[in-house]
DNA sequence: CGGGAGGTTGAGCATGTTCAAAGGATGTGG
DNA sequence: CCACATCCTTTGAACATGCTCAACCTCCCG
């Protein structure tokens, strides 16, 4: 089933500018205008070198921004100078949706590549929630896929082996980058150390390390310059007893989509 | 600092109808118009037995609701027969704001005592939306205030040992149970098994059992018939490495109230 | 080339699991 | 009001998974 879904059905003819517009479609299709508005979130960029740190836990929480290129993560340090990675997060990602409404930030944002990012204004955001509602809706969509991707890491760290939580991270990753348009085959780049999906996955570097071995030689990955082959995805989700519904690819409900027809044909 | 802050600042004299209105209460002081929209909300009232589903995994979301009593959990079923208990729900919290965007649940609301909820009608939530923004902005926090606690039980399932995560939950329920006024001094009603304990820590009973054991011995709790008492809480939140900052109960940023002011002045 | 970060290896060890059985508590029906 | 069933807690002992530590290797990149 999940062989003939990645070959049958050819991705989308989203252009490829700006992931976030890529990521949105996936749950809604925009309107040419729609589309303008969100791009037009992007216009200002902003660099950050790697392994730098974007937000700081403790800091008031900075504007909204949007990920464009490059891989970043939400982490903790904890006081015996460990760390807990929480999220990845990869282009087309928005952070911080509505933390206008926290005094503090609980946590950090550092990057692990070089990285590319639009900071948002609020009135920008305003502006889309008022006149672009269908956006908004995509926007809404995304913030609760990003909490059932914290719940399904709960689930993975509480009830999963070493091998099921690095499978399980590694379909995650693939169905994320591919919902982006950042996979090629069964490929994508994968710019991680083997110390931060320990950290990501509460293992240690040197199990990490084992388990991909072991999945290299039983033939489920491919690992080179930073690049990951899902040789077999369905080897790797049976593995991590992985079940992609909790991404929610599926496409707004037909309700919502009939709302917003209803809604543009009155105009 | 922990123990002033219990003891010199005693609890705002909210009257304790409501939970939900307590605990928003905790973020931003409500007008009585707010108030009564809030508190109408809950004037239909459902019932569930104890060990029941409200929600199960695979449904199509049902509407928003509110617990009024009781405690209940969001967990998954894993396929090798295990369980995950990801969050609890204790009174005043709110259940799936946005789930309407989503075609299906990816996990199961169940009881865990008898409780009682009330279920709010889309109407009903876009009437508060529209017509209280301070009602909207609360209830926004609180859903930022659940996403933070997710990513705290990252940060404990990833990187504390059994005692820090037991010690955790219980520093997490105490310091919510107190939101809501549903302590007293430094007890409150825990109805949970040691195996629920354990399903929601990724432990397995036996060991929460002589965990839970240890710490009575060491004189940290007392637990009695369903009663928990945090005899010691800055001992357990040493145990935990605990920072309850994540919780956000330190009210709204000041642009906010200002915002609010302003609003509300020029009409 | 040389330095440094990341990857690999081995061996001993620790934390927490599993399994099985017994001891309370609670509640229900006779 | 007792007897019984059930669920929860407690205990012990063997076991397993994954950690730590320390060393070495390899690949980049300057």
């Amino acid at each position: 089933m999940l062989v003939a879904t990645l070959s049958d059905r050819e991705w989308w003819p989203v252009p490829n500018r700006n992931p976030l517009t890529r990521k949105l479609w996936n749950f809604l299709p925009l309107s040419e205008p729609d589309r303008t508005a969100l791009e037009s979130l992007a216009s200002k960029e902003e660099c950050f070198a790697s392994h730098v740190d974007i937000v700081a836990e403790g800091s008031v929480p900075r504007s909204v921004f949007v990920l464009l290129e490059g891989m970043a993560i939400r982490y903790r340090n904890l006081s015996d100078g460990t760390r807990q990675v929480i999220t990845f997060l990869i282009p087309g990602d928005v952070c911080d949706l509505h933390v206008f409404l926290l005094k503090t930030m609980d946590h950090s944002i550092g990057t692990l590549t070089p990285v590319r990012i639009a900071p948002v204004s609020r009135d920008g955001m305003m502006d889309l929630f008022t006149c672009h509602p269908r956006v908004s809706a995509a926007l809404w969509w995304s913030s609760l896929q990003e909490e059932a991707m914290l719940r399904e890491r709960i689930v993975a760290l509480g009830r999963r082996d070493a091998r099921g939580r690095i499978a399980y991270l590694l379909c995650e990753l693939f169905w994320r980058h591919r919902a982006v348009g950042l996979t090629k085959g069964r490929s994508f780049s994968l710019p991680l150390t083997q110390t931060e999906l320990g950290d990501a996955l509460g293992l240690s570097a040197v199990h990490v390390n084992r388990i991909l071995q072991d999945f290299r030689k039983h033939g489920l990955i491919v690992m080179e310059r930073r690049k990951l082959e899902l040789v077999s995805l369905p080897g790797l989700q049976k593995i991590a007893d992985f079940n992609e519904t909790y991404l929610h690819f599926g496409g707004a409900p037909k309700e919502l989509t009939d709302y917003f027809e209803r809604l543009e044909s009155n105009r």
